[in-house]
RNA sequence: CGGGGCGUAGCGUAGCCCGGUUAUCGCGCCUGCUUUGGGAGCAGGAGGUCGCAAGUUCGAAUCUUGCCGCCCCGACCA
């Protein structure tokens, strides 16, 4: 890759570190590859983390909790599960310390070894499959739509605030049913309201597909997926839905007597989204002035703050503001009023911007005056007066407005940045050049798509759903295609 | 694990090449006054194992060696 990528990357990556650190979400942690999630940066995931919760229940899903540890043999009993997973695992070894008898502290006892190591768990297929076998008997215990708020942690390598931590936030959904069919229905169902909820809540486009076999979740029959666009070029994937077939249940041993009192394995899902979709908020909507927050999922939407001279002109204000403020909440809207005196206004609105606040309402002795306020919207950066009469419905319609906005400026970025490639020079040439997404003929098979990997950096990001055949010949090998798929630098 | 950059007050940094009084500057913090429509001004003040260790030297933030840690780029990554 060449010195200019490197470095395009580079500004890149500080530009997303500073927007999360300035805008108060996170900080690095004393713990490699760990990160401190700030109250700010969780009240967004709260938000996002409501949201789901409420749109999994709607669909008659129930929260459970399983053990953080997982007993070393269950990992590996799913052959393909193990592949995946066992590069990356904390493992617990020791359940005792004890003072260095040669002095310097605390030393592992020796003598308090496991019999069997423990694993912190990557993902619960394992476990919540071993309790699976117990809770399942008949079809009458069918389907079974279990979802989990839980960490996990995965020895990576390499971390990214966000995109990639040591151990991170995250919701698994794991369900049983009698049919190959209801698990499908199940996987598309989950993988219909990750969508939704990216595109209604977080403005963010994505786009439905499917993995191929390379990029596939470690046991699963089919995975499927959800792949946002950022504005450097790079694909993120945003969400999986998994379908497990009776992989796991084949592993696990759970069968249930279905109407006829046939014996049979269960079919099973995964599905799953983290703070992740933290990162790919901050990269798929943010400035060079800091976060832009969705109003759908902003901690705070409206920030209102007073501009005055005196005690006099304060009770005025406060006056005014504290009815706004009532009615904005009666409302729903989540409005913080800033009178804090010991940071002046210019401080404030800077503040609030590299926050990423949705409207921030100045409003000041002159406004008081004239009877109106400046209402200042985050994303545009545009400054409108509007009369106190009336305001906070206009206000609540500004919010709709903006969230409206974001979304289509990313819907327009990601149109614009999905090309068609009928060559190899061509492909190189988008992706070193223009980035996004790129439409191409493949042969089809792992071994073109593990060599592409290799000499472009892009991987297959998914076959989207519905995915239009046509025929043509393979960006890299030249040999026939059935349909075109989409292809992209990611993280 | 390779390549690059870096480690000096809570944060960001100058000084290092070419060793020499009391380690620079900005932000932040504390006190007071004045301020408040885009990151306030003035005055006073507090805050330091110069990442760690050893070596060279009369003398080390500065030179040498070793170690540790962080960030970025790769490798790795549902």
């Amino acid at each position: 890759m060449s010195k200019e990528i490197t470095s395009r990357q580079q500004d890149y990556s500080q530009w997303y570190n500073d927007l999360i650190i300035k805008g108060g979400l996170a900080d690095y942690s004393a713990v490699r590859g760990c990160m401190v999630i700030k109250p700010y940066g969780f009240a967004l995931w709260e938000n996002m983390r409501d949201q789901l919760d409420k749109m999994f229940k709607d669909t008659g899903h129930q929260n459970a909790y399983f053990p953080l540890f997982i007993p070393k043999s269950f990992l590996s009993k799913e052959a393909a599960h193990i592949e995946g997973f066992a590069k990356e695992c904390a493992v617990v070894t020791h359940y005792r310390l004890k003072n260095d008898p040669n002095g310097g502290g605390l030393v592992v006892d020796p003598e308090a070894k496991l019999e069997e190591e423990l694993i912190i768990r990557p993902t619960s297929e394992t476990i919540i499959w071993n309790t699976y076998k117990t809770w399942i008997q008949s079809y009458r215990d069918l389907p079974l739509l279990i979802n989990q708020w839980a960490n996990v942690v995965r020895w990576e390598m390499r971390t990214r605030l966000f995109l990639r931590t040591t151990e991170f936030l995250w919701q698994e959904g794991h369900t049983a049913h009698a049919t190959a069919t209801e698990a499908m229905a199940e996987t598309m169902q989950m993988l219909g309201i990750y969508a939704e909820f990216a595109e209604t809540f977080m403005a963010m486009p994505v786009i439905k597909g499917v993995k191929t076999a390379n990029e596939r979740f470690a046991g699963a029959v089919d995975t499927f997926c959800i792949e946002a666009l950022m504005q450097d070029g790079k694909a993120l994937q945003a969400g999986t839905s998994h379908f497990l077939g009776q992989n796991f249940a084949k592993a696990f041993d759970v069968k249930f007597s279905d109407k006829e009192n046939k014996l049979d394995y269960v079919w099973a899902t995964s599905w799953g989204v983290s703070t992740r979709l933290i990162g790919a908020l901050v990269m798929a909507h943010s400035d060079d002035d800091g976060l832009v927050l969705p109003p759908k999922l902003a901690p705070i939407q409206v920030v209102i703050v007073p501009i005055f001279k005196g005690e006099e002109q304060k009770q005025q204000i406060d006056e005014k503001v504290i009815a706004l403020v009532k009615e904005l909440k009666q409302a729903g809207v989540k409005v913080k009023y800033d009178d804090n005196d010991n940071n002046r206004p210019g401080w404030k609105f800077a503040e609030y911007e590299m926050k990423g606040v949705p409207v921030r309402v100045a409003i000041g002795a002159r406004d008081i005056a004239n009877n109106v306020v400046e209402v200042a919207r985050r994303d545009t950066k545009e400054k409108l007066s509007m009369p106190i009469n009336g305001l906070a419905g206009n206000i609540i319609e500004l919010l709709n407005t903006i969230q409206n906005s974001i979304y289509n400026k990313a819907a327009a970025f990601r149109e614009a940045n999905i090309a068609e490639a009928n060559s190899w020079d061509q492909f190189l040439d988008i992706l070193d050049n223009k980035g996004g997404f790129v439409s191409a003929h493949w042969d089809g098979t792992s071994k073109t798509e593990d060599k592409i990997k290799d000499l472009a950096k892009a991987t297959i990001r998914c076959i989207p759903l519905n995915n239009p055949l046509s025929d043509g010949v393979c960006i890299l090998t030249g040999k026939p295609s059935i349909q075109r798929v989409l292809f992209a630098r990611a993280y």
